[in-house]
DNA sequence: GTGGTCTAGACCACC
DNA sequence: GTGGTCTAGACCACG
């Protein structure tokens, strides 16, 4: 069965993703971040799920205070909300929440261009051309990940450690943001132009350009998410 | 007597400090982390110093455990460094730590400058009243105080909480870094115009202006502190 | 325009002091008590008001049960008046409570100055500059608070816990006291000429003085809320 | 047998008083409380015990959620101590409590001192007629009694519910005093004298006389204490 | 009853 | 021996 004939694959659930992994018990609190990470950015929990500590520490087989460091993980990633006495909850990207997340990918992403030297980038070339053949095939997942990467690359490039983890953890809000709405099929595909024109100026060394065709860029992106939620 | 030497008191003891403060149990790790972060800060703790866990936690009075939470959020912090199996230590920054901290306050403070508008900003004024009064006075650690205050509220005036955030974390570094080095009494003076002319760009709402003199100016400020590690 | 509707500014409203506090639930029993005590005192809740428990829980955002747990705190206040399966009331001071009150207050701050020992206290002092500045300028709330305050300090200065704790409630009772009366702008006047000459018996040791007439002060002042109420 | 040839009576257990008091569960609170500030006063807890909520919750046949409300009295009586996540213990009175404990009952008796009118004093009188047939019969609890009862009933002589509410609290943290130090068999002797003078004071209406005799008696007896602590 | 915090103690791995 | 991790269990606080 060919997974792309439907554009809204079926969503697995967080015992499938629990048993795919090894639950190996020497690093209980990375696992189990790891695991709800990735169901909550497959969608196989919904946002404004809340999870029981205690349902939830014995599903996964760990205990409640082991299952708590890794809350307060996914909470500083905020894709998870704590509620003091009321519970954790998986997050429900607002207004505000995608302003302030843009705000940040826009000042990486800019601090980034700033570190970026003129000439040729070949990996990101390798992910647009990527790009393209998930678009040719209709994969929206491969051109989603693909775009992903692309933004992912192009901080990486900038040297910095510490842009690159924060980047890393916008990714991963951005991920739970998608599973937060309806999919719209041809959502990603005018990020692929947009994605190359913004490679072509980098490549160029017009920093300034750059800076402000990032802006516009990913302030209609914002807009974009902002007005479906 | 060298007036320098009462502007600059002597540092405090971990001890004192841990008197001073309650060391009401409720909220064990965030006090530890307090309590720790202020020695750090305040030049009680040497950089590179190893922090032993257990006479750590004894002289507290707080378990392993929550002295080790409390490590966990100084780390993040970037205020200590974990050697795996070797311990916990006094962050000793070095030519790196200081290039991806001066990189990160350059993100977050040009991202701050792109969504500031234009007009006065009575906050930066009244700071930047308050150095000139240190300057006058001769006071260093007024000079600094005020500095950082700049910076703080430049960010803060964006109006993003992430970036403000983060800010106050990169901040909290920059002290440990004030006092990883030999003072310099005059090391501040020259900020006060820097800072009073990045306000007027701001004001005036030359928003690429103020990026780019912002650029020069904390990187000669980074090349100053990386000259001196 | 009459002066004094400005200098006595129009009482807030019980949503307006819930707003500006940070219902930050973490605990929200204590949050409570604030709120109300705060309402109450700032004239937000008349005497005599009676406070539905499911209305006030809804409008806190607090459960039932939290909500009692507050009003178990500022009935021992004295602030609250319960009547058991009729309902909880905010107190309406009467000529008994009155004269329990001031009974108390003559017990705790004669207590007090049988520990202070002579010699001149510039906290006091500069309470009193404070009253001046109020009266000059016609400030009835700032006198208030300014007189409030020298007898806080004054049982502050006993350096007894226990003493302290109760003065600090039962100033909180006067606040009850002012505004469930009519203000009558002239009425802290005198007090500032009588907390001076306190001041100056206790600084020159003379407890015996500074007794006796904290007795007749207080017992005039005991007359004077009686006789309105 | 005669339960005062031995000086030092034998304690009785925390289940003979629960046993005899009525388990009535329509005040739950209240109850619980009495029972464990009668098993306090009365040598059944010792200082510095540990009270477990879970047992103790299930020995007096309560919930958790009452017994916490009952310490919560008891704690603010300073009977108990509570520790933030440590738990609740039966109060330790150190040099600090004891000196906080006598401040607050000369305040407490002086100001009903200044309350009191001339005259004879039946019950008073009573009372030291009691005290002399217990010392001659050496009864060291019938001392103690009847010296707990002169000042219980001077302050509640005074007419002042407040002033007697606090007493009678001061009181039971007094017999907590004696339980937490080796009795010494003629320690009550020379109270007996003690109130018979200041009754002798109060009845001729010299306040004055009474106050200072009642002060240079507390502290005497407050450096008794502080010295066996 | 559930979440929030701390303590104690176990086990393993590295030095 | 010291750090790294997890578990168990207690108390604290809101619902």
């Amino acid at each position: 069965m060919n997974p792309e004939t439907t554009s809204i694959p079926l969503v697995p659930t967080l015992d499938s993703i629990v048993a795919r992994s090894t639950p190996d018990h020497a690093f209980a609190t990375k696992w189990a971040a790891d695991v709800l990470r990735t169901a909550m950015t497959e969608g196989a929990l919904d946002p404004g799920t809340k999870l029981s500590e205690a349902a939830l520490a014995q599903q996964l087989g760990i205990s409640r205070n082991t299952l708590r460091q890794a809350f307060t993980a996914l909470e500083s990633e905020h894709l998870m909300t704590r509620v003091p006495n009321r519970g954790v909850f998986v997050a429900t990207p607002g207004k505000k929440q995608i302003h302030e997340l843009f705000t940040l990918r826009l000042a990486l992403e800019s601090g980034a261009i700033d570190l970026i030297s003129a000439g040729e980038k070949p990996i990101l070339r390798r992910i647009i051309e990527q790009s393209k053949v998930h678009r040719a095939s209709g994969s929206v997942s491969g051109m989603a990940g693909a775009n992903q990467d692309f933004h992912r690359e192009l901080v990486r490039l900038s040297g910095s450690e510490r842009l690159n983890t924060l980047m890393v953890s916008a990714l991963a809000e951005m991920r739970l943001l998608f599973h937060s709405m309806v999919a719209v099929p041809d959502f990603h595909s005018p990020f692929v132009e947009k994605n190359e024109h913004l490679m072509h100026l980098l490549e160029a060394g017009d920093k300034y350009e750059a800076h402000v065709y990032l802006r516009d860029y990913l302030a209609s992106s914002a807009a974009y998410f902002a007005d479906r939620v």
